[in-house]
DNA sequence: AGTAACATGTAACGCGTTACATGATTTG
DNA sequence: CAAATCATGTAACGCGTTACATGTTACT
């Protein structure tokens, strides 16, 4: 279970509750990993049950109860441990791929609007959580500045590249609209 | 199901079996869906089950008969609807930037060979798959061109980034080995 | 002699997504 | 007054991955 692993890795710079966790994953993760509370509840109960982490309820005034989780030193080891027996894999899964390969078989209005939601989302992106200053990433670990980047550098290609072939798309689809029902 | 929406769609392009399928998954769609034979051909028995495709026996020389199938109108139908319905996601799931993030938390030269390991396997693909020439180009659809050059400009794109950030991470991770263990 | 490619399938397991369930406070 | 945010969880369903099961031909 990855999400298992993710949780411990950010409970192991320090003590967060299963909310908390699935900001920081809408943030600094949001381009390579995404989690729901649906896997985050049941992750960090599973790992409280191997005792790689502990639960802490702190009170709040007129909200429910945060459960905070510190991570334990079985939990570290672990989490190290499981880091060198990870393969380095990535994998990306893209219906909008898949649309844009068979574009032909849909109103070309309706590919070209596929085409600007992604970049709009792409550009959100990018001035969002991949848009730090260089003051915010003075704080950060080399690893941590590596994936910003990498986060950047991915994200602006497939902007770039869409923004770029958006025109020669159109001509090519509207040249012979082969399905427009 | 969204292996049975891209079988129904390469089927589109014209009668296949289910080896072949996955064949084509690993050359042109290798950049943004995987997907492994124990779903391939439960997905093909499913749409013969709708009646979205038909199945026909070769015989072949010396080999087990392969099962060739094609796909029905309802089939096509069905295809362009679920297509019509399709949302634009764009998913990536990458121990690869998982194990960059807690690089602190690995031996350097681990976490250095992680990195070469994802530059070979993007490398391979750019002159693989992802590199026809410009003759083999020209038999593709709008779209079909659209994806290739989007994997191109990705892919490139991480291995550039990668070769680039190589030394200066390598020079931050070695300057204050925290976890040699 | 051993491995890779060709060829099809089943079954179990793991894991993630989605919907459901509840409820107070703050902001627009 | 509605929507968003804070806050935690359960349960069912869907789907994919992996391992198992079998057998031939061609290449090294």
């Amino acid at each position: 279970m990855d999400t298992k692993l993710l949780c411990l890795g950010v409970l192991s710079e320090g003590e967060r509750s299963g909310y908390e966790i699935k900001k920081l994953f809408e943030t600094r993760f949001r381009h390579f990993f995404v989690a729901g509370f649906g896997s985050i509840y049941p992750a960090l109960a599973a790992l409280a049950g191997e005792g790689y982490v502990t639960a802490r309820a702190v009170p709040q005034a007129g909200r429910p109860d945060k459960r905070v989780y510190s991570v334990t030193e079985a939990g570290l080891d672990h989490f190290r441990e499981r880091l060198l027996a990870t393969a380095p894999r990535h994998k990306v899964r893209s219906e909008f791929c898949l649309l844009m390969y068979f574009a032909h078989l849909l109103p070309p209005e309706r590919a070209l609007a596929h085409l600007d939601t992604m970049v709009a989302r792409w550009e959100e992106m990018l001035a969002g959580d991949l848009g730090l200053s260089a003051a915010d990433e003075a704080a950060l670990t080399p690893g941590q500045l590596f994936d910003l980047g990498f986060g950047r550098a991915v994200v602006g290609a497939a902007r770039a590249y869409c923004l770029e072939r958006r025109a020669p798309l159109a001509a090519a689809l509207l040249d012979r609209p082969r399905a427009a029902e």
